[in-house]
DNA sequence: CACAATCTATACCGATCGGTATAGTGTCGC
DNA sequence: GCGACACTATACCGATCGGTATAGATTGTG
């Protein structure tokens, strides 16, 4: 493993169980087992090696995103793979996942929400655009496609939240019944 | 206004825009006229700070949570009554619900966690006792008591964030909806 | 071989971090 | 007038913060 890869690792470690401002650069470089200026050299600075850890993370899953979320005129269907995409990559990445989670909460004129909120914006637009396409073919779901995009994301990142926690198992059966109920908002 | 409530109103308000690792001491004490002795003479510490304004905020909060969370077979009274605390309490203390939002989706070892921890539990234990009794008249609901209260919790927290953010409005049409979409996913 | 480019380490920078020792204040009951 | 107490200011502490100047090592290329 090269030492740009080490530094990422480590920083994923440390920044998701005592955040971005509660990790300090020499704490990174000390357990990569490198030195302050080869950190510099690959990142710039502190927050380049935030973005560079959002551009390795959350591009891959923007991506899987975009994938699940074309509209076929199935609705339901398109839900369900989301639902499976979030879960998914939550699982996998679990690490990547604590950190997104506190900087999509985090204070809003903090530096490391800031960059965060570029990149969180972007499964916003992408669900966004789901639900005007069906809002096509369900006409009481007009204008609401904004709400709906929020509370799908809100709802998938509590399930996700407790998961991380250990009180809930992402599995099918979870699955089931939270699009069963975000559903029942939708077509009532 | 004496200095121990100046102290708390800054620090509130700092750490609400930039967080509690975001702020310094000699930030807080700046802003609010004071000087660190003072600070140290009230808190003891920063840590104290954030507890002293918890003590102060979520308290008040808990109390009124516990009064409309009492069962009396009629859940659905009962959950439109505790929409309206969290709702209520989120639009007059703003500043200190978004410094509890950040901190509750915050990294586990940090110290703010820690502090906010020992607080946001209490919600959680009230609304699952809540869930407890109305399985005594709804059967279906049984052992899932944790689940519909980390749901209802992860609701309303997810629209006053969107609230917060300026996106929606937490009115009585809001609240209905998300009730009704919620219940459908108890009762069914 | 020489040269440039990439990468890494030693040592250091000023600023800020949370926290405190000391020395006062003012206001009480006595 | 008195000590006791709650409160506040000046000045300072070691540690850590993010970041860098300088130089040495390594590597691919001519």
């Amino acid at each position: 493993m090269d030492n740009r890869t080490k530094i990422l690792q480590c920083a994923l470690e440390l920044f998701a169980v005592r955040g971005y401002d509660g990790v300090g650069i020499q704490e990174i470089v000390d357990s990569s087992g490198i030195t302050k200026p080869t950190l510099y050299h690959y990142f710039g600075n502190k927050e380049g090696l935030l973005t560079a850890l959002f551009d390795e993370y959350f591009n891959r899953f923007t991506l899987k995103l975009r994938d699940a979320a074309v509209y076929d005129r199935d609705l339901p269907d398109s839900l369900d793979k989301i639902f499976s995409v979030y879960t998914d990559f939550a699982k996998t990445n679990s690490s990547f996942y604590s950190i997104l989670l506190a900087l999509v909460f985090a204070p809003p004129q903090s530096r490391a929400y800031q960059v965060a909120v570029r990149y969180a914006a972007e499964p916003f637009v992408i669900l966004e655009s789901l639900f005007i396409q069906a809002a096509q073919d369900h006409g009481n779901m007009k204008n609401r496609h904004r709400l709906y995009a929020a509370s799908l994301i809100g709802m998938m990142n509590n399930f996700i939240a407790l998961h991380l926690n250990g009180a809930v198992e992402l599995n099918g059966k979870l699955k089931k019944r939270a699009l069963h109920q975000f559903m029942y908002g939708i077509f009532s």
